[in-house]
DNA sequence: AACTTGACGAGGG
DNA sequence: CCCCTCGCCAAGT
């Protein structure tokens, strides 16, 4: 096998790897998965890499932005679809398209955050 | 080989 | 709270 080409589809891959493992219900921030990988990531590659994706195969529409709403919309996608599926798994949004991060946000086995995700009820005014 | 673009993020006004 | 600017790095042209 060659090593060159397992490491070139590795760049994407390894973001993938990790998309796959977000369950229903929760969702990740480009950052986030950027953090992780580290080395060579950042936002803009995640995301770069992440409209590449098969979206057959793959949850893209739970990785979102920061501020937790849907950067799509803008190419391929008709308009925010992403967050009409996102509702259909569970996720809550509110009027502004943002859902709150504190209770979806989802951490991959492994990787700790320094604040634990409590399951505190949504929709607070 | 160089320039431009882009599912982003943090900081400042 | 909203808007603008800069930084970041892979891929496409």
């Amino acid at each position: 096998m060659d090593n060159k080409q397992v490491n070139e589809q590795s760049y994407r891959e390894r973001v993938y790897k990790i998309v796959r493992e977000i369950p229903v219900g929760r969702v990740m921030t480009y950052g986030q998965i950027a953090e992780i990988l580290g080395e060579g990531y950042t936002p803009r590659t995640v995301g770069y890499v992440m409209h590449a994706a098969d979206t057959e195969k793959i949850p893209w529409q739970r990785v979102i932005n920061s501020q937790g709403a849907c950067s799509t919309g803008k190419m391929t996608m008709p308009v925010n679809i992403q967050q009409k599926i996102l509702e259909d798994e569970g996720v809550g949004f509110n009027e502004k398209g943002r859902c709150d991060l504190k209770t979806y946000l989802w951490s991959p086995n492994g990787f700790p955050s320094e604040e634990e995700v409590q399951p505190s009820l949504f929709g607070s005014p």
